[in-house]
DNA sequence: ATGTGTGAATCGGTTCACAGCC
DNA sequence: GGCTGTGAACCGATTCACACAT
């Protein structure tokens, strides 16, 4: 389910400002319909009470523990170029519970520099690094050309879930899990749709 | 279609290695099924022959001008905290027809740096710098507390495309484009997956 | 009275399968 | 013989609508 981030994040920027909420208030916070909220709510067990709606405090825990963030995720990032050096001093990973437990390349001159308080580790060091860590979460920032061997690589270290930012299609065993952030693609999407409007006003 | 830049990008890693190319094959090389292949392409248009398949250079262009990519869409990058300037960095973006033509912050102890050979601006000059550099993509880069305020005032200042990298809800008018990109979510998502893996191993 | 939980209806997208063209 | 283009079948996800709990 593909929305419980977003509805667990909505519940979370209420702060507590109401003890229980309906699935028509969650909805309009999270941006879709009342119906989808309550179908995928009902999913997750009966939480709620008829006539009242959710208690917020108890639906958080709920999510919190389904999307197993009730513990850290270590995560490797494996490429330190702009993307990899940025998505290392971007904090936001290691606030909500993904530390960034080590970082990696192949490019054996950047191998031993120190990015956000974190040598840099040779690729071949991975296997090791995944065991002593406990690294659960890859992040491919490399070129595309070798996004699929990096995959490979982190599969074979143990690292079962994957999150690709390299532009190329990546795939990985049906006992791994894997996302991708395709940056190019979104902007692409939008030029489609810019173009539509542009072509479709001069018409 | 979602899937078009996908395509394009197969295509052009092929770089001229073959003239013309199955749907059948395609699709291995875009991740997807080849009848899915057939139907996104057939709706571009009969550009296919029976018995041969698809001629690259030819798709190629048609691609692109459905894409939009035969002219250069300016983005505009506002707030230049981690991840903006990661962003601003990034090559990815103007080798792709995409060039950052302006970054813009809130914060007026950040405006006038130099990042990435741009000067930083205010938020107030948007409308401006919009209709001078021809701005048709916004991308937000700031806390989630600001993004929706920050949604509107592209919008108001005629950038009709917007892709929000900030974790909270968005919203555009119908006449605009907004895509996403999550990265806490995805965490998130792969979260749920790994501890089903973890917890169903234990059983 | 209010708002959940859920069967039933609906919708959009995917896949199948094959007729038609090269 | 090979491969596209496309109607038809299929499938999952969304939405509707309402019985039922509080």
């Amino acid at each position: 389910m593909a929305r419980l981030p977003l509805y667990l994040r909505s519940l979370l920027e209420l702060n507590g400002a109401t003890p229980t909420l309906s699935s028509e208030r969650l909805a309009e916070l999270a941006g879709v319909n009342a119906a989808k909220v309550r179908k995928d709510l009902s999913y997750l067990g009966s939480y709620g009470t008829r006539g009242v709606g959710y208690e917020v405090e108890y639906l958080v825990f709920q999510m919190s523990r389904e999307l197993g963030l009730t513990q850290d995720w270590p995560v490797v990032i494996v490429g330190v170029g702009n993307l990899g050096q940025a998505l290392a001093n971007y904090g936001g990973f290691s606030d909500r519970g993904f530390p960034v437990a080590a970082l990696v390349d192949a490019d054996a001159t950047k191998v031993g520099s120190i990015i956000s308080d974190h040598v840099v580790h040779h690729i071949d060091e991975l296997p090791t690094l995944a065991v002593e860590l406990s690294i659960a979460i890859g992040i491919i920032a490399t070129p595309a050309a070798v996004a699929q061997d990096i995959a490979d690589r982190l599969v074979a270290a143990g690292v079962t879930s994957v999150l690709n930012f390299a532009p190329s299609v990546v795939t990985v065993p049906e006992s791994a899990s894997l996302r991708k952030v395709d940056l190019a693609s979104e902007l692409q999407i939008l030029s489609f749709y810019q173009q539509r409007r542009v072509t479709a006003g001069a018409d």
